[in-house]
DNA sequence: GCGCTTTGCCAAAGCGCTTTGCAAACGAAA
DNA sequence: TTTCGTTTGCAAAGCGCTTTGGCAAAGCGC
């Protein structure tokens, strides 16, 4: 463990000097930095990351706040989070709240306790609680995929009222009037903005909205929304379905495949993020793509940038594009049930 | 940023004492305990934590390195540690190298700069690298499903050979005996233990293996590698494939559906792992399931239990029972395919 | 009331780095 | 030769915490 101070001695220069010839703060002669180079090679030096940090104020560490890393939502994020940070010689520390505040308070105190230099925030639900949304207010943060009410804190979202209306007017377009809706209305974020986007390009189609079931994200949930409609498919009261993400639209898959309802033939299934679940489920599913990683790299970057002072932190979204990837799970109404 | 002097300045205390009053390492009179609490409390201090790491010459934080965070392997993996680590007041940092020694070499200096108090290392692959291999046997580190050649460093594993036997039974029990596999063979670690296992089961008990064709564990490398040998399949010199993950094997599944064979019923097959998409693939998947979550939790408890001096890192293996599961991609062999 | 141990607090010395004010050395300009 | 800028290097003061030795005051037995 050798100190900057042994390095100095070794190369018979001050600690000073060996600083400056490492952080090229300011100029040191060729010579010096050569003795300087080989010192800290003979002693196998690398400087103490704290000792730095504390020096500096600073720590070149972020956190990437989730809710649960297994789903590949959130690991896909990460994994933009952690390219972007690590382009930029920064670290990232995982936070995983499991939805639990307490957790996601211990997280932010992170900040306090200068642990970190700021933090990438997609708890995947806005906090309910006051004193979060306070602390959330004060601090070097960027949210992913969602905003706090009141507040104009910078936040990196899918531009999900165009891949709303993408569904809908995809739907539309083979023929479909009549839809279930999986996904709860009025919830998080970026979930009723997908449904809001989709129920007026739908409305405005001449569509209806046959019923809308919520849930909890997970593809349970969506096999449970999905159970008491099933009757609606076999009559043809319902002919499509838009869940607002991969995995509860997986679910429903799964649900109607169990219960004999055809897809695409009685009914067209449409989801949102492209997961890569997408591509291998059976049907194959269509869907709204999302650029995930390019979210968490997005994200990262603007809160590097206004940690080196590049930016401000406060003010508008940024809204990245979404696709529709069209697959096998929707396909034209069928004669005599539009 | 309140600092613990104008903490101890507001209590009309000394910073030892509260410093004392903190960590209770030594006794602090309830009532300045009280007093200190207060100051803290109307100051909003939180501890500095690059100034108790330097002081402490520890940081509480482990590094996790991973080839990519978005493979849900990783991404499960990443969970239990995190999970394990959360519980035992240790931060974790995210480091994924993309397959790349360079990344992962930088990564490895965390822990000489001091910004790591060790690692849990699932690379992926063991390291080629002499320069890593040394590096790696000479730090508080715990291997994730691999090991190194030679050291003998400690290594948290899912019991691969077991898997392997299951799998080869499982078949074998359906009347198979005439088998394709999927995965590189005398590669990675724990893929070569499953081939070796199984087909060792496989031969004891009369199966032949008509080819083995190898991947990247990726879907496209598992669809890739059975395309040659879609014919096989028809004709039906074999029955069965046994891929060495769910990623490919889920590949295989979606490859054979395009070309129209299908499965069970021409040809059955199992993967390993059991990660969340093989219960929603179609039809879906036979296969070993590890638990992921656990190895990672298993690993993390024994790098802290090591980092705090409660046990050693030296020495064998841990190796963590792993079980089949079956579902539609396995059935009978037919009549007259034997 | 005398020694003796506790108890409860403080001073000061680090931990290893960055940073700033100074000073020596060295040319070049006057 | 003097003067003035540049280089180039150093000393010392932090950054905010932990830790150890010490020292009063208080408690105890006799």
């Amino acid at each position: 463990m050798a100190s900057i101070a042994e390095v100095a001695a070794r190369a018979g220069v001050s600690p000073t000097t060996v600083s400056h010839a490492l952080s090229g703060k300011r100029k040191v002669s060729a010579a010096v930095k050569e003795r300087v180079a080989a010192a800290m090679a003979e002693l196998g030096y690398v400087p103490s990351r704290s000792a730095q940090s504390l020096a500096m104020g600073v720590t070149r560490v972020i956190a990437l706040v989730v809710p649960d890393i297994s789903i590949g939502y959130f690991a896909e994020l990460a994994h933009g989070v952690e390219a972007a940070a690590m382009r930029r010689g920064y670290n990232v520390i995982l936070c995983t709240t499991g939805f639990d505040p307490a957790r996601e308070l211990t997280y932010l105190q992170m900040v306090h306790s200068r642990a970190v230099d700021g933090i990438v925030y997609a708890a995947g639900a806005p906090p309910t609680d006051q004193e979060l949304s306070d602390l959330l207010g004060a601090m070097p943060l960027v949210f992913v995929d969602e905003e706090i009410e009141g507040t104009r804190l910078k936040s990196v979202i899918s531009d999900n009222e165009a891949g709303g209306r993408l569904a809908a007017e995809h739907l539309l377009g083979l023929g479909h009037r009549k839809v279930l809706i999986v996904g709860a209305e009025g919830e998080p974020f970026s979930s009723s903005r997908r449904i809001a986007a989709f129920r007026r390009r739908w409305e405005d189609g001449g569509g209806t909205v046959v019923a809308t079931a919520g849930g909890q994200f997970t593809e349970s949930s969506g096999a449970l929304a999905v159970a008491p409609h099933l009757a609606t498919f076999q009559t043809g009261t319902a002919t499509a379905v838009f869940a607002v993400n991969d995995l509860m639209a997986i679910g429903v898959l799964h649900e109607l495949r169990q219960a004999g309802v055809r897809v695409p033939e009685d009914v067209s299934v449409v989801g949102f993020d492209d997961v890569m679940a997408a591509k291998y489920c059976f049907p194959s599913l269509t869907t709204i793509r999302q650029d995930v990683p390019a979210l968490g790299q997005v994200s990262t970057d603007t809160l590097i940038d206004a940690l080196e002072g590049a930016a401000e932190l406060d003010g508008d979204q940024l809204r990245l594009p979404v696709a529709l990837v069209v697959r096998d799970s929707t396909g034209p109404v069928q004669a005599g049930r539009r």
